[in-house]
DNA sequence: ATTTATCGGATTGTCGACATTATTGGGGAT
DNA sequence: ATCCCCAATAATGTCGACAATCCGATAAAT
């Protein structure tokens, strides 16, 4: 099936850490779905790399939650249903809150600088009626915010959170207006946070969370008519 | 047959969760200090188990932030900063804040009862004047609550951040008149998931860790007289 | 027909060996 | 005495081989 050789980058040093990197970008963007089998030997064959770097691999992305390994029975790409992806959210709502707090205390002008430009960016999607563009650039408005707040440990954090829920994320556009609303809710953001005003960027984070929670229950709802062509 | 280990610890299978368990118990006690080395051929005759095994426990903590591992140069145990460590705090208390909210909102008759169980515990502890005694029951209060929000994902990883600061846990004492204050706070958190008042209870759960926090933030600043003994 | 037993292929778990890489310590030159 | 180079040592990274285990299929038994 998988004809396409991802066969490239190691400087011929850090084998392990390309392996993983290659290995967790593999799951992320779809190359290998949920409940696949990854099969050491083939792995091993596909990257290039030895079956130890592999095994060391599916490890850590174990620990992080992307895969599951049962004893003798091997690994596979890591299922979440949508309890758990709804779990994950009210977890990430929580850490970005605190991050959105920390952001307005710390930006500095360069961060703020970024972050209109992304926004900018995102106003100029929305009006022109890209809304897939307009939901490309979501990620990146949110991690300038993490990198904004300077607390490594909660980004990584929500990162991995982040990374596990990531098959979810287009289930919030299909919903009616939005964008519109979505694109208010990152300006009052954005605000608070130009204001530095740790209280209200708290507030607007947490609304705006709130808000795409709801609109995922919402889609849930809804699995019949969208999550079969979500599946595939 | 398998004439499999009669090594201590788990029994004949299941090696690699053994050691990874153990080695994990060994640096959360304090076996291993901090920044102090991890040798995978000390470790495999340590605890009896092949290098392959005691490498992947290794990688495990390592992502679980309880090891640093640098290429070619090994593993050891990872000293957190007391900035670190006051980061840690925060996001654990955003994420308690989120469990007491979802626990009050979720608690069974039995898990009331178990709550009160221990609560009643502290409070003799306290009375006793026996404050080492009362803050041993403070985690398993803590747990407790996390078990009744019924939310793995929060939990795990709340669970995980506390292994990582478990260093600091026993400054927050050595403040005069912490102990009863801290038992009010927990009464206070007891009430609120009784009342099923989720409200209240993020709002207890707050305070109680801006308290701890803010605790911590003193002890710190006392660095210079009471460090020197932890150290050891 | 259903259940049980057995066999073969496939895959993982584990061990040992070897190459590669840091680190240490000594010896010589300045 | 100080500095630099280089061998010796220790530990890790990687590979290959083998045994243990699981899964599916086929055959046997009731």
């Amino acid at each position: 099936m998988a004809r396409t050789e991802l066969r490239q980058g190691g400087q011929g040093k850090e084998v392990g850490l390309d392996v993983y990197r290659r290995l967790r970008e593999g799951i992320t963007t779809g190359h290998f779905q949920p409940n696949e089998r990854l099969v050491e030997a083939n792995l091993s064959k596909l990257l290039g790399a030895g079956r130890s770097a592999v095994r060391a691999a599916l490890v850590r992305l174990d620990q992080e939650g992307l895969v599951t390994r049962e004893h003798n029975r091997g690994a596979r790409v890591r299922l979440v249903s949508e309890q758990e992806a709804l779990q994950i959210e009210e977890v990430r709502a929580a850490l970005e809150r605190l991050l959105a707090r920390q952001a307005a205390a710390k930006a500095t002008v360069a961060d703020i600088r970024e972050l209109r430009l992304v926004l900018a960016d995102m106003r100029k999607r929305f009006s022109n009626g890209d809304a897939i563009g307009y939901s490309e650039l979501n990620p990146r408005f949110h991690q300038l915010i993490w990198a904004a707040a300077r607390n490594p440990t909660a980004g990584q954090l929500v990162g991995t959170l982040k990374s596990q829920s990531l098959r979810y994320q287009y289930q919030t556009m299909l919903r009616p207006g939005r964008t519109e609303r979505s694109l208010r809710e990152h300006e009052q953001i954005f605000s608070a946070i130009v204001a530095h005003d740790p209280e209200a960027a708290d507030a607007a984070m947490r609304d705006h969370l709130e808000e795409v929670l709801e609109t995922l229950r919402w889609a849930m709802g809804h699995k019949g008519k969208t999550a079969r062509w979500l599946a595939d």
